[in-house]
DNA sequence: TTGTATGCGTTATCAG
DNA sequence: CTGATAACGCATACAA
């Protein structure tokens, strides 16, 4: 392996020098600075980013944590998304990335988990979609020995910043959006988990709507789940006059429930997934634009490195129609 | 941060000694080794895997190259369940692993992944649906400088193995699982686009299917699109008797165009995304397990790097049918 | 502006 | 079985 010293010795300087060269340091000459960068083609020398880290020791690598979900394969969409944008984000920043999953990080204890990410010279963390059943990775956002982002957890301290959309101001607006044109009195609402910090702010949303409106809401856990929504669906859809869902594949299978019980209802879901175009009527979503969030993410994690200390961000979000035309390619 | 220095010196013994403990070298005396665990746990040390990748230079790194596909979302499960695998099964090898998307290392010069790939020290490559439009990473893999396993993709020589299901035989099987019952005459059948090496594969196999079963072919391009899919269908649909697609995506399509007309023809897929649950009529499908996939060509480029010399690898597959009750939570 | 020397945390070789 | 000590490839304070 041809390393700094060959490299050297060919153009016939310092090693410190082509150092100088390699990380643009300002003091050289341009005389030297071209046999540097001569010997360096000639030689199809390339730097070594492990010594490199080694020797300044500011091992800037970020670990990307993300949440596989329940294997319904819902969150694959999104989980893409997310690692497109932090991916490419980190790529320009020239961070080093590490992609792991919640589920080999949590399941563990914090001690173990610490430990694997020192010795992966781990020193930032972006965790997307932490909820309240993560003990682990909640206590690593806390521990403050990382610098981390969280993305749709209300964490942040010194060394933590959270990023999210407003989830509140977002479940409002497209539940005005669904009840216009229509005399609503009632509305069915269907939450997510309790575990998701993103379901109570969603809620609230949902609530305080409700009562700006002087509509009546029906409140119904629905997990997540479709089949949960499905089941909601079949026992209040009649009860109500439009059914808003925490998330969108909660709003499909609310939305196919109706179709086989023939009566119709207007739907809303929440997140924008493509899937959504297969819900057989078109529905109103939130779309969040998870390469983004996912993009500042990481260089918000870049900032709280160098020093730059924790912060709440907030994201935009946009309400959409989708269909099956908008899909499918 | 505390290094093998302090250990060492909390134990009394020599900084060799601890790396000897640590990495479970055969001669050191009970003794000392508990001398020197019981100093690294009370010292809560971790060892600098940066350090030992540079010190022992078999840096073993890995590098994960998904195809994100075209964008509409389709790839989205196949790949996470790719990267699920693959990252397990580098955690239970103990290999670091980088996650690359094809799109950064393909559209440049070979050249200059090259350099990038290096200054990374990546040394093992897993390519995931390597097709003919990907010169770069063609090049990676026949170049021999690094150990590379391609999936989906006919490469093979000294250093760089193939592995995938046995594409051919699966479309001849789920062909026969679809015409079963039926007295089929004609089958239309849509094919993948030219880039994908499996399109070849699999459209041999519903030939000498077609051949053997004096069965006539009426043979389009579906380039792996949905909305192609549907116009052929449009057009193709009542010559037939049966439509046998090479994706998943393209059955789907097909089948909402064959409800659209208020026609029925059996449709058959190829993959076993969930999506299928949601293409409104029970299809059959060859399902993949893209997760064993991923796991085995990560273990499979460990064996590589391990001196290991290249071969084709063939994966199991099964026969199923989907339907919205099968893929819902 | 350029070169020298030291250290980063490990591993590995070789004496003892 | 254990301990010095030289790499590994690079960055950087300091000297020239």
């Amino acid at each position: 392996m041809t390393s700094i010293r060959d490299v050297a010795a060919e153009a016939g300087v310092a090693i410190s020098t082509v150092s100088k060269v390699l990380n643009h340091y300002p003091n050289v000459s341009d005389e030297t600075k071209k046999r540097v960068e001569d010997a360096v083609t000639k030689l199809h020398f390339v730097p070594n980013a492990v010594a490199a880290a080694l020797s300044s020791k500011h091992a800037a690598r970020v670990a990307l944590i993300i949440n596989p979900g329940d294997e319904s394969g819902i969150m694959n969409e999104i989980n893409m998304q997310y690692l497109t944008g932090g991916l490419q984000s980190a790529r320009t920043l020239g961070l080093d990335v590490v992609t792991l999953f919640s589920t080999m990080t949590d399941h563990q204890p914090l001690e173990e988990a610490i430990s694997y990410l020192r010795t992966q010279s781990i020193s930032g963390l972006v965790i997307f979609n932490l909820n309240r059943n993560q003990p682990t990775l909640q206590s690593l956002a806390e521990h403050g020995d990382f610098k981390t982002v969280v993305v749709d957890a209300p964490f942040i301290n010194e060394s933590t910043s959270s990023i999210s959309i407003d989830n509140k101001a977002a479940q409002k607006d497209v539940a005005e959006h669904v009840i216009t044109g229509i005399k609503a009195k009632t509305i069915l609402y269907i939450t997510g988990s309790e575990d998701g910090y993103v379901t109570s702010e969603r809620l609230e949303g949902i609530k305080e709507f409700a009562e700006e409106k002087k509509i009546k809401l029906i409140i119904k856990d629905g997990q997540f789940s479709q089949k949960t929504a499905r089941q909601i669906t079949e026992e209040y859809a009649e009860k109500s006059d439009a059914i808003v869902c925490a998330s969108d594949m909660m709003a499909i299978g609310s939305m196919r429930k109706l179709m086989e019980m023939d009566i119709f209802r207007p739907v809303c879901g929440f997140d924008g997934i493509s899937l959504m175009g297969y819900a057989g009527k078109q529905m109103f979503t939130v779309r969040q634009d998870f390469y983004h969030i996912a993009f500042k993410a990481v260089s918000e994690v870049s900032r709280l490195m160098n020093g730059g200390t924790g912060m709440k961000i907030s994201m935009p979000y946009e309400i959409v129609r989708m269909t099956y035309e908008d899909v499918i390619r």
